[in-house]
DNA sequence: GGAAATCAACTGGTCTGACCAGTCACCTGG
DNA sequence: CCAGGTGACTGGTCAGACCAGTTGATTTCC
């Protein structure tokens, strides 16, 4: 053996679609082809990269199935380019729980964590634009409460107000987070019939919580933020979640000794 | 219009590799072809699902990327069904931290949110096992330390920490997701340069470091494991980061008035 | 002249059939 | 009993074809 350890890695094979869905990855990755821009046709790619039709296809089945570009039959401009969403990673939150490798509860768990540390963030870094778009989404939503009851706006806007908490926190990257999994956690239980019985009440609940929220976050007082947050979780979930988990709720509730 | 609202969904074309990816997904995901089982090979998929064969190699691709799935050239076997691994879930996060975004700042916020989250959960939820295993991991660093500076084996044990401090908390997302935002970290900057100067005394502050985290952990006290969490990696970046984004990091050390 | 129908040149989705390099079970000769 | 050869596989890739659908220019009709 040479001189210390092993001087050569292993090397795996690398298929020519994997070289050409890289260097596609790169390009949009890095921001030069921005979202809303096209992929050039797929006859178009077989010559510029120099392999079949099936190399490239399979190529964009893989960047299409990480959520970076989606074609459409017919489309005279090629495949379309979407920015980075956090669908792929509910996707693969969803599959880990669907194989019991994680549970509800530490869905669930990690949502508290996420959503109350981006209120207790955002209770430090806001700034008056911030609160400005957070009232404003917190009356439309008290509006779509208060006429028919469209649950699936009223959710549209709910989410809008937690971009607005993350944003106001300053990282964006909470806020993807806490969406993805709450994706996730919508996927594995069917809240919106649960809910859907005494959804008016439901919805008035929710704004109410809003406003804490909002009022804590204005006058700066991250713990609350936080607190409240964690709470609202935990009294939705708790009961939903298998008896064995519910402990990694009531520890991530904390017993609020000086938090 | 008829009655209240739409009462018709928006149908999108379902591609035929996309059902044949799915009907594959679903016996995966329900157990019913168990991780180190095998698929058919390929041409028996054709005539299984009656499809021609690109559509079955694009359906395998799609699994492949979504980490379900691996196959090898040559295999007489069929591809291998890997089961649900987390791998997928980090490279989503992964693309995710690299495109949305703009700061290191924010990477190194997100790891402090959720390491110090990881170890105020494990200080309230271990068991003697888990503390049993910390310490054995933490004595395997203190040997490596000692010995040849192996930088790469010294944080590949250091992640294994992480990982065991994770588990403790009951909550392994935790630790998947600091584990990918501190890969994309280390995509941005080159850290291990940067260390390689006086490695072993970084190697040793690391190793105490560990220890009072271990030490907070086993009392019980969560508080003081997060606030060493979040400590570590603040010393560690605040001068790596650019100015503007120092801030990001300050709000998330947290001013300890309570915490 | 302007709106509506028509049409031709595309697109992506799918299928077929072929070839290659690699792998593995099996057989053969020692 | 084992080393080495061999042939029937495998997945990876390519080329070419067809289809249904989209698009935009062209033609038709009022």
């Amino acid at each position: 053996m040479s001189a210390e350890g092993a001087v050569f890695r292993p090397v795996q094979p690398v298929r020519a679609y994997q070289r050409v869905a890289e260097q596609i990855e790169e390009r949009i990755l890095s921001g030069d082809l921005p979202p809303g821009s096209r992929l050039p046709g797929e006859r178009d790619l077989v010559s510029q990269f120099a392999v079949g039709r099936s190399t490239v296809r399979e190529a964009l089945r893989v960047l299409q199935s990480a959520g970076l570009v989606r074609s459409r039959p017919g489309d005279p401009l090629g495949a379309e380019v979407l920015g980075v969403t956090p669908d792929n990673l509910s996707r693969a939150l969803g599959r880990l729980a669907r194989s019991h490798i994680s549970s509800l509860g530490e869905l669930v768990q990690f949502r508290m964590v996420l959503d109350s540390e981006s209120n207790r963030l955002a209770a430090r870094l806001h700034d008056e634009e911030d609160l400005r778009r957070m009232t404003e989404i917190i009356e439309r939503m008290e509006s779509l409460s208060a006429g028919t009851a469209d649950l699936h706006a009223f959710s549209e806007t709910d989410a809008l107000f937690h971009r607005a908490v993350a944003e106001a926190s300053g990282n964006s990257l909470l806020g993807l987070c806490a969406r993805a999994v709450h994706d996730a956690v919508v996927d594995v239980i069917e809240e919106k019939i649960a809910v859907a019985a005494d959804a008016t009440v439901w919805m008035e609940r929710s704004v109410a919580h809003h406003r804490q929220v909002l009022a804590a976050i204005r006058a700066g007082d991250g713990a609350l933020a936080a607190r409240l947050g964690r709470q609202a979780l935990y009294d939705y979930y708790a009961e939903r979640v298998e008896e064995d988990t519910r402990r990694l709720l009531t520890a991530a509730l904390g017993d609020d000794d000086g938090r």
